[in-house]
RNA sequence: CGCGGGGUGGAGCAGUCUGGAAGCUCGUCGGGCUCAUAACCCGAAGGUCGCAGGUUCAAAUCCUGCCCCCGCAA
């Protein structure tokens, strides 16, 4: 099929090729414009540009899609299909209208639960234990679209939102090829969501990685893990930036709580520190101190010696 | 030229301001103790102090340029 891709991130880039790899058409690959990124603020190309590029796909980077010349110009490429995975950008009606099958999305959750920004980290967060991904023919609405094809993902207990991001983008490239197939061959079903079941995120903004020490253990080692790569869970010493990078729940909760206030530390050893939370404590495994690498505690322990009794988070 | 921290035996750090013998906590190797051990005791090896210039009787330390790593902000 003639197909317009869209999409921005790491993530669109596996769908992108997997089309290529199917033998697919693709005509036009729309991104978001260059963005300053990175130290000194250097000019960067959005991953599915670099992508398309190296495939010798044409590249179209509006700032704004949904302005008429815009529209005028996605009409020239006659596709038969347009493919979106995080785009970044609300469609206008008259393009999801333009072509003849419509647009169909890749959306990394088992909607209607999870519409929304950050599907991914949020399952990881939550602690679901499975998740997946929805093809899905979309409408004006976000992430409402009929359904025409999912994929149940299970989450591992060390589940991070970098593994689990890595698999969903390989699932939805697989599940989106399998969706076209059934969309040419004319045996797609369009599925209507239960709009009552919907669940929605919102973005992952860095905030959000500040450890609040007054949750459970559990949820914190969750944080954890749903923000490992991007951004950080994270928490202050001695006034310092320190990344948590990698944490499990202690095992042996049995004495009582002692009184410690939540953010203090526990126990300490030559390779392991203990946290207290508001509920059962947390150890700490790989940290990250501001302008350090990111190491084992152990490591961290030798050059940087914390004692029992010492608050974490901000004073 | 957005702001800032850093590069010191294999790991993590101190020492730099106030130039003058390579330090700390570990790891490695050898020996000892022990029923035993990741514990303890004794000893040893291992470093162009990021790179290149400069100042000086003398530079990890002061000056200049470059390379690399990282935190913040977007």
């Amino acid at each position: 099929m003639r197909v317009i891709f869209m999409g921005t991130p790491d993530f669109s880039v596996g769908t992108l090729e997997a089309l290529l790899k199917a033998g697919h058409e693709v005509v036009l690959a729309v991104t978001q414009p260059d963005k300053p990124k990175g130290r000194g603020n250097s000019m960067q190309f959005p991953p599915v540009k670099e992508t398309a590029l190296l495939h010798g796909i044409e590249v179209y980077q509006p700032r704004k899609i949904r302005e008429p010349e815009c529209i005028a110009y996605l009409e020239n490429y006659q596709a038969d299909i347009i493919v979106v995975v995080a785009f970044g950008q609300i469609l206008p009606k008259e393009i999801l209208e333009m072509p003849k099958y419509g647009c169909v999305n890749v959306h990394a959750s088992l909607l209607p639960k999870y519409r929304g920004a950050a599907p991914i980290q949020w399952a990881v967060i939550n602690g679901e234990k499975v998740s997946g991904v929805t093809t899905m023919r979309m409408d004006q609405g976000l992430d409402t679209g009929d359904i025409i094809m999912k994929q149940e993902v299970a989450l591992t207990k060390e589940e991070t939102g970098g593994s689990l991001f890595e698999r969903l983008a390989q699932t939805g490239a697989d599940l989106l090829i399998r969706t076209l197939q059934a969309i040419e061959q004319g045996s797609a079903v369009y599925t209507p969501q239960d709009h009552q079941a919907a669940t929605h995120t919102s973005i992952i903004k860095k905030q959000l990685g500040e450890i609040d020490w007054s949750k459970s253990a559990q949820e914190l080692e969750r944080l954890v893990r749903g923000l490992n790569p991007w951004p950080s869970a994270y928490t202050q010493l001695h006034g310092k930036t320190l990344k948590i990078w990698k944490t499990t729940v202690a095992e042996s909760q049995t004495e009582e709580e002692t009184g410690l206030e939540p953010g203090t530390v526990a126990a300490v050893s030559k390779n392991s520190l203990t946290v207290q939370t508001a509920k059962g404590r947390l150890l700490l495994e790989e940290v990250q101190l501001e302008g350090k690498k990111r190491m084992t505690i152990d490591a961290f322990l030798r050059g940087f010696p914390v004692e029992a009794g010492t608050k974490f988070g901000k004073e």
